[in-house]
DNA sequence: TGTTTCGACGTTTTT
DNA sequence: CGTCGAAACA
């Protein structure tokens, strides 16, 4: 037991020890978070004899779950004893627990699981239904009032009606869910949903995991939502042994309903809750820290915390301006190998952050022209993939008929001469019989008795659209046959070959050979499953992929910097880090900049990034930046201007190909552009000076042009001619 | 029914 | 700039 306890401070002790009763911990970034919540599950197993499968602990990721358990594995030292152990994300363990319920709850327990592509589909489907226009009505709109909606545990009957907008949105909600149901479908947001209305509404099974779940532990507390402090809440209503890890600096999900006031709630719901505040932080120098604290503080709503550590200062915070969005790459990747070239990291230990995924293209094709290798959390995910989202579909299909999303994505992929008026003859007629599609098709097949309804009305098909229906059901079927039998390897290679996917893929192009290499990736995946009993086995695989999250597969081994959003980066922790686009309206984004609580979530984000770095942190803005085909001038981030200069040393403007093949117009100290001059622009034409004003070295003008309007220029790269 | 082309429009962040 | 949807065509 004293090795357990050895390398843990006082409070990381008592928070490990105090095993009976609420607990809330208040961790302060590179505090030993995940070393408390591993200590503190095998001390658990280990010196109390809890059994494993008693213990529920939910992380946010899961690769911080995987973590977990490795760590927690290493620590009992003897991994048959951690084998029952409860352990993943909210979503993942919802869904896991709807599975084995299902049938106690009227849910069908083959149901398939959408993911955002699929519930946008949904929306616009429930739009059509209801004759309403999707120019009016913005699917991502509605769909994101829906997902509100379901985060607060809210069904369509509670929707709140005081707008002509919310009876539109509660309309299209009710039509989408009975979409779900006839689909036997639960979107992201359902799985949290559906399990607290499992658990409010079955006093039986709510008692039964009562008892079973003795201890439960919450990671990232400050990022979950009121369905999933709900759940929580329920669970730990019996023993009340509940352990929640948060810091509500670090809350950055609050666009997705999370809410760091539960912190607070907690508070309230379990008034005996012990609060322990871990403050040392083990991570970062102290330099990087009081930059860290200097950003946050400005923020009203928190506890004022005081984070140190006993690393020392280190190294001044890099702040660097650069031209452009090229030369902010440029520099970014210079240093880095300057760093490595001098033996300071390994190239693994950095990371490059940014706060939109847009902006890391610009990065990845500096690292291609410099022949450096680079890792890519985020952008296109492997299971967004249109060539994997068909495999999948086919897969799902076969889990679960009744997936109508599944096939209308795959019906006609190959094609099959099956087109939309078909399909949605097919689907109304389904309708009218009140039969699923599927079902709709065995009937046609004459593999089903028709019901009454069919024999007055005989299906709407031509006989040049019937053939390949039943075509399709007849290789479906089979396929459905299979099921039980194969594994599902087995089953995919089968379908492949069959549906005759696999040779659409294969048309010789470049790019259907490299589609055709994610499917056989899928396949790696799914050999995976070769063991397990076949019926389960499906099913399995199907979860698995609809919840892992980018960040989850970051491979450790290779060794190569990291480009992800700041988003993405919560949890990790880099030698060096540099956060790129330092800039107004990037970091904090223009969509927050209306909103005080919006932009007390972006310092947030800043803040996770700066705690991100151990020794080194580079802080990068560009005085130009083009988005959208346009090239804008950007200011420096006001969270920038919030760091004392003590703590940074800038870099100087970098001599730039640019500034140099176009000798400088203007002399040092002067200005050269009084407001009311005519002036003339190779671009944009003739305009007006309104203003001007020294910037460093150069001189900054603004200029109203006749035709473009009002645009801010710098004179030594804007060409600009007095008229 | 399938393919091509053009125009409008848009992006924060993700389980 | 890129994706998506509708219109125009084969």
């Amino acid at each position: 037991m004293t090795d357990l306890l050895a390398h843990l401070n006082p409070r990381q002790r008592e928070a490990v020890l105090t095993t009976a009763g609420p607990v809330l911990v208040l961790a302060g970034p590179g505090s030993g978070k995940t070393r408390v919540l591993t200590h503190r599950v095998a001390y658990l197993i280990r010196e109390l004899g809890v059994e494993p499968w008693r213990i529920m602990a939910v992380t946010f990721t899961n690769k911080a779950a995987d973590v977990m358990r490795e760590r927690t594995e290493a620590l009992v030292g003897d991994e048959h004893r951690t084998s029952g152990l409860v352990l993943g994300t909210f979503h993942r363990l919802c869904a896991r627990f709807l599975r084995i319920e299902a049938v106690h709850i009227g849910l069908n327990p083959r149901y398939v699981i959408l993911d955002a592509e699929d519930q946008l589909e949904v929306v616009k489907q429930a739009l059509n239904d209801l004759n309403l226009d999707e120019k009016r009505f913005p699917p991502r709109a509605l769909h994101a009032a829906i997902s509100r909606a379901k985060n607060e545990l809210m069904t369509p009957a509670d929707f709140p009606i005081a707008t002509y907008r919310d009876e539109i949105v509660a309309r299209v909600y009710e039509r989408y869910q009975q979409r779900l149901q006839a689909g036997s479908a639960l979107d992201f947001d359902d799985l949290l949903m559906q399990a607290v209305l499992m658990l409010r509404q079955h006093e039986d099974i709510l008692a039964a995991y009562r008892r079973r779940f003795e201890y439960i532990l919450v990671d990232e507390f400050q990022d979950t939502n009121t369905a999933q402090y709900e759940l929580i809440r329920l669970l730990a209503g019996g023993y009340r042994n509940v352990f929640v890890v948060g810091d509500e600096d670090q809350s950055i999900y609050r666009w997705r309903g999370a809410d760091f006031r539960n912190v607070l709630r907690f508070r309230e719901d379990f008034p005996d809750a012990k609060v322990i505040l871990l403050e040392q932080n083990y991570r970062s120098t102290q330099t990087i820290l009081d930059a860290a604290n200097a950003v946050i503080k400005a923020n009203r709503y928190r506890t004022p915390k005081k984070l140190f550590t006993d690393r020392g200062r280190g190294p001044a915070i890099v702040v660097y301006r650069a031209y452009d969005e090229h030369d902010e790459a440029e520099f970014v990747l210079g240093e880095i190998e300057r760093l490595t070239a001098a033996g300071e990291v390994r190239p693994g230990q950095c990371a490059i952050m940014y706060r939109t995924n847009a902006q890391s293209r610009t990065l990845e094709e500096a690292f291609v022209r410099r022949g450096m290798p680079y890792r890519l959390v985020g952008a296109t995910r492997f299971y967004s993939r249109r060539e994997i989202k068909d495999v999948l579909a086919y897969l799902r299909l076969i889990q679960n008929p009744d997936d109508e999303i599944s096939l209308r994505r795959i019906i006609n992929v190959p094609p099959r001469r099956i087109g939309a008026t078909t399909l949605n003859r097919l689907s109304q007629w389904a309708r009218e019989l009140g039969l699923s599609t599927y079902r709709a098709l065995r009937v046609l097949a004459g593999a089903e008795e028709p019901p009454a309804a069919a024999r007055e009305r005989r299906h709407p098909f031509t006989k040049a659209s019937l053939a390949p229906l039943l075509d399709f059901y007849a290789r479906w079927q089979e396929w459905i046959e299979l099921r039980g039998a194969v594994s599902p390897g087995r089953l995919l290679d089968r379908v492949l070959e069959s549906s005759g996917y696999r040779d659409w893929l294969r048309d010789g192009t470049e790019e259907g050979e490299e589609r055709w290499q994610n499917v056989q990736e899928l396949r790696n995946v799914a050999a995976a499953y070769e063991d397990m009993p076949t019926d389960m086995a499906l099913p399995a695989l199907l979860e698995e992929v609809a919840l892992v999250s980018d960040v989850d597969d970051l491979k450790e081994t290779a060794e190569a910097p990291v480009l992800l959003t700041l988003h993405a980066a919560k949890g990790m922790e880099f030698a060096v880090v540099f956060i790129t686009g330092m800039e107004e309206g990037l970091l904090p984004h223009s969509n927050a900049l209306e909103d005080p609580e919006s932009l007390e979530e972006e310092r947030r984000l800043a803040y996770v990034g700066i705690t991100r770095a151990q020794d080194r942190l580079y802080l990068v803005y560009a005085f130009r930046r083009t988005a959208w085909g346009r090239s804008d001038l950007a200011q420096p981030s006001r969270f920038l201007i919030d760091i004392p200069p003590a703590l940074t040393t800038d870099k100087p403007l970098p001599r730039r190909r640019v500034a140099s093949q176009r000798p400088a117009v203007v002399i040092p100290g002067g200005i050269h552009f009084q407001p009311g001059q005519q002036v003339r622009h190779p671009q944009f034409g003739l305009g007006i000076v309104i203003t001007s004003r020294r910037m460093g070295d150069d001189e900054e003008v603004s200029v109203a042009f006749e035709r473009v309007g009002i645009k801010r220029l710098l004179v030594s790269l804007a060409r600009l001619e007095h008229v």
